[in-house]
DNA sequence: TGTACATCAGTGAACGCGCGTTCACTGATGTAC
DNA sequence: TGTACATCAGTGAACGCGCGTTCACTGATGTAC
């Protein structure tokens, strides 16, 4: 049965929302097309209309998962804080499409790829802004440190199957951060 | 045809070896296990010979490439100049396990968890001996945040298909570190 | 030390399941008059 | 504004390929005498 425009570009946001979500718990290669489409209340048959492929559908929603959220004002230790969190570590659905999806995005298609390349240049751009230094040079090296930092702490503290070791992990690089010059808040 | 006890053993290093590099260049997934054991110059068939299924060859595979090295002496400076070097970010396939499969590893058995866990414990208690800082709680403070850096780092570089971005994101994680202590050595 | 034979590492064909993708069909939308 | 009909978003069965796994077989190893 064919919905209205405004239906499908609602369908179309759904799927890209939930992908992202099951991309992000489970990897691109667990997570099937079916799955996609069920946890947007679809059929699978129904994909091809929106999506040329799954390669299609990852390189998607990836650019949609990093599309800039845009907030008025950003506060580099308020976000630091935030991301490096138990919370954020165990929310790997919600969490950030970087430290889930970074290190198998390498083996995307060249559209996904620029997807991620694309929000590490506006995330090391953000950072720059608020990051500690008194030149724009010291500002830029702050920022993409601190974010390699985040990253990989994020990382490391969900390898862990050890939750002592994986709260140390997040605990230490704040305090290291903190002790660099970049104060997490909260 | 059977083959002498040594043999046997040698066909499972083998198995091992290209098993971590294929993992490593184009993740879990992407890798069956036939390529594994025609890289290992073998047929498909003797797998199970060697391995319960390629859920146990990936944690052994872990284990194995995880495996101390044990280095008569260690030298922070020189290993995160390494690390954080274009060749090491080029060589997917000889490279740091934890760099190339930390993420994926997160959605792995309870077994290959438990071996990156391991790898992350010693590679942190290996760190903290030569890393800066007047207390212990100093040094395993750098430690970690250095090393969640590193692999951060090396992650983000290797994700950029813009070689001018990748190659910052190396020197400036170093420029980073030098700044807070850890001097990249060569 | 030499011979006979049981063992078993490795081979390659085959199986079966799951996944990406296709397609004929359905029925609501939205346009033409 | 109301009606007739062409369009096309979504459905669900089906297809085919690839991969993990199994299995009957082979022939070299290594042990028993």
């Amino acid at each position: 049965m064919k919905v209205s425009r405004e239906q499908m570009a609602g369908n179309r946001r759904k799927i890209l929302y939930e992908a992202a979500r099951l991309f992000k718990a489970r990897g691109f290669d667990a997570v099937t097309v079916a799955d996609v489409m069920k946890a947007a209340g679809l059929t699978h048959g129904g994909f091809y209309g929106h999506f040329k492929s799954k390669e299609d559908l990852i390189a998607q929603t990836l650019v949609h998962a990093l599309a800039p959220a845009a907030p008025a004002s950003f506060d580099l230790g308020r976000y630091v804080g935030a991301y490096l969190s138990r919370k954020h570590r165990d929310d790997l659905a919600g969490g950030c499409p970087t430290a889930g999806l970074g290190s198998e995005s390498i083996r995307q298609s060249p559209e996904a790829r620029a997807a991620m390349t694309d929000g590490l240049r506006r995330r090391i751009d953000l950072f720059t802004e608020s990051a500690p230094g008194k030149t724009a040079t010291e500002k830029r090296q702050a920022a993409i440190g601190s974010w390699a930092a985040m990253v990989g702490a994020v990382i490391l503290s969900r390898l862990s199957d050890d939750p002592k070791l994986s709260d140390e992990v997040l605990s230490q690089t704040r305090a290291w951060l903190r002790s660099n010059g970049v104060t997490p808040a909260l």
